[in-house]
DNA sequence: CGCGTGATTGAAACCCTTCAAGTTTAGTGG
DNA sequence: CCACTAAACTTGAAGGGTTTCAATCACGCG
């Protein structure tokens, strides 16, 4: 039981050993299955999203029904809609299940909680931030910059384990593209005997 | 001197009163001109700067010599490469004022500083970065979702102010279309009628 | 086995870019 | 203050990359 949730303090947040047995008490496990939904549109979002096992995203569905896919996250990735979380507002996005999942729910306080107990948690906080806006950046950077063949590079590149189990219309999805422009491109890049 | 990040201080971060003349003192002012540069490509950002007068802008250049905006920041906005100043990486990204700017430099370890007198300035400091990623997250979505367009005029209705004193090559380039595109876009807008 | 979902492929349409030229605006120096 | 120049903006025509729509193929699952 929340293993990995244990492994990623203890070795990524480095929280203190004496201080991770009440912090992983204080989330609860829960899994869901293939396409269930961990947060619905218009819900404010009470939780962060810790992905223990499997895969999710973070998306939004246009006014004509179209999905745009904001981020995955699988094993060990935090998924949440922090706007919702943190501003209280009813939530714009989707988050659901791309594969059966095992997921640490955190509480809004969560942080509060843990910083009480060990103030170096809040440093390591920030460095999320900081490192999500890093991230956000560099897919800004590359929306404006580049072309379909290069966004699919990039996100390859950045993500050569994701690029094998999301399925491709996902991934079109996310670099801003149609699937039917994504598999060309993938054409055109295998016709050209490309190697990642 | 410093007046407006003074207010700032006081009115948005909260910061308690009497920790307030510390908090300026520990600030330096400078002033900019017109298209002189806060932060070079392959500098170590140390500073994340304040803007009290003024416009200025993040931005990168492409290898082939293409402009991307990722940023603008008029009076009361943050600006910084915080990729550069958190995680001490020599900077990919330019700085400049568009127009002559009064600056506030504040130091990497400024958010610590004032964390020391006052806690809550970390509390605010999340927000701040909680906020960025939240308007980072709209942009993303505004790209891979809408055309040149629906980008615009996203554009003049979340920043009616910075779509008069921002040229229009500026604003294109942070749209991620050419300059002739948005040109012909504002026509056919202004051939609708088209009232803000 | 058949159904549905995902991937592929083709042709036409469309949006945007590119390139080139012309017009307007803004800044500078005489 | 006007004249001059560079930069910014506009406009047109051609071209390219992507989308759209439709049909086909591949595959996993009940």
């Amino acid at each position: 039981m929340k293993e990995a949730f244990y492994q990623y303090l203890s070795e990524k947040a480095m929280v203190h050993p004496e201080h991770l047995s009440a912090l992983v008490d204080a989330v609860t496990e829960r899994e869901f299955k293939k396409s269930e939904m961990l947060l619905r549109l218009g819900q404010v979002c009470e939780h962060t999203f810790f992905i223990e096992q499997g895969l999710t995203r973070l998306y939004s569905i246009s006014e004509e029904g179209v999905e745009h896919i904001l981020q995955f996250a699988p094993e060990n990735w935090f998924i949440s809609e922090r706007s919702s979380v943190y501003f209280h507002q009813a939530s714009m996005l989707f988050i659901d299940a791309i594969e059966d999942s095992k997921v640490v729910l955190l509480d809004r306080d969560f942080i509060e909680m843990a910083t009480a107990l060990s103030p170096e948690f809040r440093t390591y906080n920030e460095y999320i931030l900081q490192n999500h806006i890093r991230h956000l950046q560099n897919r800004i950077h590359l929306l404006i910059g580049s072309d379909a063949r290069n966004r699919y590079l990039d996100f390859i590149r950045l993500y050569p384990d994701l690029s094998l189990r999301v399925p491709q219309w996902m991934i079109a999805s996310y670099l801003g593209i149609t699937p039917e422009s994504l598999s060309r491109v993938r054409k055109e890049l295998a016709r050209q005997n490309y190697q990642p």
